[in-house]
DNA sequence: ACCATGACTCCAT
DNA sequence: CATGGAGCCATGG
């Protein structure tokens, strides 16, 4: 499995989202290289677990609301995390003015 | 090579 | 606000 292009741009991609913020998966996806990639930005993450490599809780939908499949513990998990890194989360929702990742 | 699937996003109704 | 259709791309069978 040396899918060395796509997937590890992703990856590194999540994994450049600095604590206290988060990064939509379009956001990802344009960052890659397409916003197409989206999808595959999802099923990257959901596929690849590298869990403690790739901090995909901060990773949130285009509305900045958490992953409704979030495979490690359930958005409840995802909420937490972020939580614990300082952002807020409002009903599963994230206020993406003040958390989404900006260049 | 084709078809089906998916942690997506946008637009229209 | 909910639902549906269309667009985008990679992966697996």
């Amino acid at each position: 499995m040396e899918s060395k292009n796509l997937y590890d741009k992703i990856y590194k991609a999540v994994m450049s989202i600095p604590s206290g913020q988060v990064a939509t998966y379009g956001q990802i996806a344009v960052m890659t290289g397409n916003r197409g990639y989206a999808r595959v930005v999802g099923n990257a993450l959901h596929k690849n677990p590298a869990p403690g490599i790739i901090p995909c809780h901060r990773v949130v939908n285009a509305k900045g609301r958490l992953a409704p499949h979030f495979a490690f513990g359930g958005a409840g998990e995802q909420q937490r995390l972020l939580e614990a890194e300082g952002v807020e989360v409002l009903n599963g929702f994230v206020d993406l003015e003040k958390y989404q990742m900006r260049n």
